[in-house]
DNA sequence: GCTACTATCGCAATTCGTTCTCAATAAGGA
DNA sequence: TCCTTATTGAGAACGAATTGCGATAGTAGC
């Protein structure tokens, strides 16, 4: 399996776009992150790495790694949009707790077959879905 | 079965709150249309109503509205928000085309399982789910 | 390599959705 | 009816995301 720079590089040469070191340092360090990510997280890892790459590069990046199937977004929460990568991960579904915001990723066949039946049903070429199961918590729900 | 409104009053009621007539308009409106919506839509139907209700009231609304079970954040999409109502509507979930943009709802009783499973293995009270399935409609997936 | 072309960069300014501020208004209990 | 205070509208403020622009640096061709 290819590794998520290579499937980077091989996408922007398809593209005719160019290879920069700003666009590779930011695929490096979304593929050192191993949970959901947003714009202000990476721009704040990536200063750390005292790497000197302004947000807006950031922000011109992501469509980039999105078309590219690197990564997708995940839900939108505290006014702007998180992202998680996809690539060498198998696909999961989140569980979100109301209360204390936390997330759970699991894993559910059933819902291949959902997606088979919609796709069929409608004739569409169903390519993924997006599944959040939500409530509260074992610790939030304590206090009800 | 109780109305909308009867239910948004008695919301208003419980918590409190002021019947006004400004509320009461957003609620009737949003009820009277019998599709996804946003922010904008909703202000520019009020303003078609001849009523004079600013975006400000209805920002601070629409919490009200999904706090009472009325209506629920359907999907993020250009940028912001978008709701549907769920009172007096059984549960659906999404459809979308990648491409032109195009949403069906579905229903999907397999998705109840799901919920159940996950809830169980992970201790959680779940209160509901939201399930997008994606991929290119019937008449975008031609020239693929 | 060197050069020329132009995509990409950083910065700052801009756009856009949403929230906040505050004075005026009006809901609703006394 | 009066009084308290929640709610309103208008616009300022805010924060996320996008864009314009001059400077920089990939990369294709020599």
């Amino acid at each position: 399996m290819k590794s998520e720079i290579e499937v980077f590089r091989e996408f922007i040469r398809n593209k005719g776009l160019r290879k920069t070191p700003e666009r590779e340092q930011v695929v490096r360090t979304v593929f050192a992150i191993h949970d959901h990510f947003d714009v202000d997280e990476l721009y704040v890892l990536l200063r750390r790495q005292n790497e000197k790459i302004s947000k807006a590069t950031i922000y011109r990046t992501i469509p980039l790694l999105l078309e590219s199937g690197l990564i997708q977004e995940a839900y939108f929460e505290d006014g702007h949009l998180h992202y998680e990568h996809i690539y060498g991960h198998e696909h999961h579904c989140h569980l979100r707790c109301l209360e204390c915001g936390k997330v759970i990723e699991f894993t559910e066949e059933i819902v291949k077959e959902v997606e088979e039946k919609v796709g069929e049903r409608y004739d569409f070429l169903v390519t993924g879905h997006k599944l959040e199961v939500y409530g509260h918590c074992d610790k939030c729900k304590v206090h009800k």
